[in-house]
DNA sequence: GTCTATAGAGAGATAGAC
DNA sequence: GTCTATCTCTCTATAGAC
């Protein structure tokens, strides 16, 4: 173990603070916005070193593209068993929303929220991401767990896929009013416990009993 | 009335032209990608002949935001006395949405949408108007909606700002779903009637009985 | 692996002739 | 009101010295 495994304070390669650099820019100017200039000047860097590091700006974003969507949330699925979870019904949603809240308020993942939304109509890789993430990774889950409530007796027969849907638009819809109210300096308090209420809201309306 | 009114064919001036070529640019490269240069290519001008009708670039985005919000959705509202047609319950959801649908599936509309999505990330001002239109607009209204249910008793008590987001919010995402797809001319018949299933899903919740 | 120097393109904007 | 010409800046990227 020397200093280059990097264990604990971690001394940076310059090709980890080029992309520490990138992802600070991106997120903020977005692709176009985070010059090769930009980056370099941040680094403290030429930007003639950047291309000893990368062929070229579009394989700095393809780097950090990579962890765009590997996010908590995908997390939470792996870390516990769904069929199982998924009966204990209302307490599920909750770890789930509670989850989702966490990811909505960390800092670092508001980052990549932000390069998302910056490149969405830009982008058609992002596009194919977003659509592949939201859809076939928490709507899809989503939807499995709400079939189990239903086989359990947990909540009323519906369409599971339609369910889900409903159940994580508002989540999306809070967050990004959380990011862009942030932005601005503006107070999130109306909305520190809209997940709580919403998990409460949709519970009520599909709950037997 | 002479052509300067512009009745019926109208014939536009160089002023308007700039403003629609400006207005198709920024909502496919965003205000940054739309450079003065593809701007007059597309009109057939000079680049100095822009600067004869506006001041610079961004005067000419300022222009476009002023009809970045007025959408039919506000129309809407504007029709009909809300609080009188706020007591036909489920109908009015069903046209509220069924003018909300249209509004997503309309060409011109879309580029504003995109637009909006466009420079959320960027530009404050359109992050202003994005909150105050969604929020005191649409929700404020539906709010109102929705009490006045609850009075006429059609619908549960519950907290009428809160009913109104979460009817709101999966509107929202799934016109971005739908922009998102037709982009990269992706089938959108999945969400063809989820519109009308949300209004249902969504009744069957909140209504007595 | 970093530097200087430079190329070549594209950006916003202005001056002045017609 | 449109044109040509031009300025100044920023951008991505490469060549070659150290």
């Amino acid at each position: 173990m020397n200093s280059t495994t990097n264990t604990n304070k971690k001394i940076k390669s310059t090709k980890e603070k080029i992309l520490d650099a990138a992802f600070e820019l991106i997120s903020t100017y977005g692709y176009k916005g985070a010059s090769v200039r930009k980056i370099a000047r941040a680094v403290g860097i030429r930007e003639s070193a950047i291309y000893n590091h990368f062929k070229n700006k579009d394989e700095i974003f393809k780097e950090i593209m990579k962890n765009l969507f590997s996010s908590p949330i995908d997390d939470f699925f792996d870390r516990k068993p769904l069929l199982e979870s998924a009966k204990k019904g209302r307490r599920f949603l909750n770890e789930y929303v509670a989850s989702f809240k966490l990811v909505s308020f960390d800092v670092k993942n508001e980052k990549f929220f932000k390069i998302i939304i910056l490149e969405l109509m830009q982008n058609s890789e992002v596009r194919e991401l977003f659509l592949k993430y939201f859809y076939q990774e928490n709507i899809k889950k989503l939807s499995q767990a709400f079939f189990v409530m239903m086989q359990e007796g947990i909540i009323k027969y519906s369409d599971p896929m339609l369910m889900a849907q409903e159940f994580f638009a508002p989540l999306f819809y809070y967050r990004l009013q959380i990011t862009l109210l942030r932005m601005d300096s503006k107070p999130t308090n109306i909305l520190s416990t809209i997940f709580e209420k919403h998990v409460s809201f949709f519970w009520e309306n599909i709950a037997i009993i």
